[in-house]
DNA sequence: GTAACGATCCTC
DNA sequence: AGGATCGTTACA
């Protein structure tokens, strides 16, 4: 039986939480009642100095919630069109996050944001189960396979090349 | 004001 | 290979 993690779990460096979240469960209660997936890939978002990180081009007012507590959750839309699900990590100030790409049977993070009805409204809210989204602890260990993220040469080859992308495989 | 550009996805 | 489509950002 999983547990729902904690917003401390959060509070840890970005590569970390990534990494550990492959497995794990993301829960999205609305009024049909409660769905459940297994998270399959992730992307971790280095704070401040990581260049891919939207962090990295300092406190805006998209951005701010990154800088704020772990666990709560940072939404942005991407090419007008896709809702991007992320979740702020590690301290206060660094700017951290990860990047939930892909679940169980939805592969993409523009796919996942829609299946789980994921919009600004969630912006800034804990992954707490009483707004609606939460995770819980990894039941089966998965193996993980570690690449460099996807879309984000225009960090530099330094930064793009960081194998900060966590798949199940 | 105006312009440029995406941490993507779908269709051709 | 290219189009969709708009919030955010920077700059004038």
């Amino acid at each position: 039986m999983s547990k729902q993690l904690p917003l401390t779990f959060f509070r840890r460096p970005a590569a970390s939480v990534a990494r550990e979240m492959i497995g794990a469960t993301i829960a999205r209660e609305d009024d049909h009642g409660i769905r459940r997936f297994t998270i399959l890939e992730t992307e971790a978002y280095e704070g401040i100095h990581d260049l891919a990180s939207h962090s990295s081009k300092g406190r805006t007012a998209r951005t701010e919630v990154m800088f704020g507590p772990a666990g709560r959750f940072y939404i942005y839309r991407i090419y007008g069109l896709h809702w991007m699900l992320n979740v702020v990590t590690g301290q206060i100030d660094e700017g951290e996050a990860i990047l939930i790409r892909g679940v169980e049977g939805i592969a993409g993070p523009g796919r996942v944001a829609a299946a789980l009805q994921i919009n600004s409204e969630f912006q800034g809210k804990p992954a707490t189960r009483s707004s609606g989204l939460w995770f819980e602890s990894r039941n089966v260990p998965l193996k993980i396979q570690t690449t460099a993220r996807i879309g984000v040469d225009y960090a530099g080859p330094i930064w793009a090349a960081k194998k900060l992308r966590f798949v199940a495989c």
